[in-house]
DNA sequence: CACGATGCTTGAA
DNA sequence: TTCAAGCATCGTG
């Protein structure tokens, strides 16, 4: 297998700063700055500094985050997560702008409705915010849940889409 | 390999 | 509000 270049861009937004890794393929990461995998991921990819394929993607994040703008459509790969991770994340893509949805209707959508508690540790490991909507995704309760960079982010972003 | 612990939950007590 | 059940993962031994 041919070794793949991987490109990376760190911008500043209202959310924080945002680390974003591409390859010709897609989006592979897009996660605050300060989430554990960043560093792992400059080291073992030693990605390129600087988007060539998907550059849009920076501009389109803050219009969406500041409220200009919906998010447009970027090709997505996971590179890492195992299958149930995957078909998570997958399922988190149908949910639309503006819609909630709860940890355990994700469970039913990807038949296995027991699992929901696994959902949620799924959802945590998330590889690509805003696009991959998790934000969206509340408790049943109505409570707004917990959320693995913090519940300021959670609540801006579905304050965004007036959840 | 077998447990125990853990994590963006739920539903019942 | 507290708690046990339930499920995929991960760290330990």
């Amino acid at each position: 297998m041919v070794l793949q270049s991987f490109y990376f861009e760190e911008i500043k937004t209202t959310l924080g700063k945002i680390f974003i890794l591409e390859n010709k393929d897609g989006i592979c990461f897009l996660l605050p700055f300060q989430d554990f995998r960043v560093n792992r991921i400059k080291k073992n990819l030693n990605p390129i500094k600087g988007l060539i394929y998907h550059k849009n993607i920076i501009k389109n994040v803050n219009n969406y985050l500041n409220g200009r703008e919906l998010l447009l459509k970027f090709p997505i790969v996971f590179l890492e997560g195992t299958s149930f991770q995957i078909s998570v994340w997958k399922q988190l893509q149908k949910i639309p702008f503006g819609i909630k949805s709860n940890y355990s209707e994700i469970a039913q959508k990807i038949h296995r409705a027991s699992a929901f508690r696994a959902v949620g540790s799924a959802i945590g490991k998330n590889p690509i915010m805003i696009y991959v909507p998790c934000h969206r995704v509340i408790k049943k309760s109505g409570n707004l849940g917990d959320y693995a960079w913090g519940m300021v982010k959670k609540k801006k972003l579905l304050h965004i889409e007036s959840i």
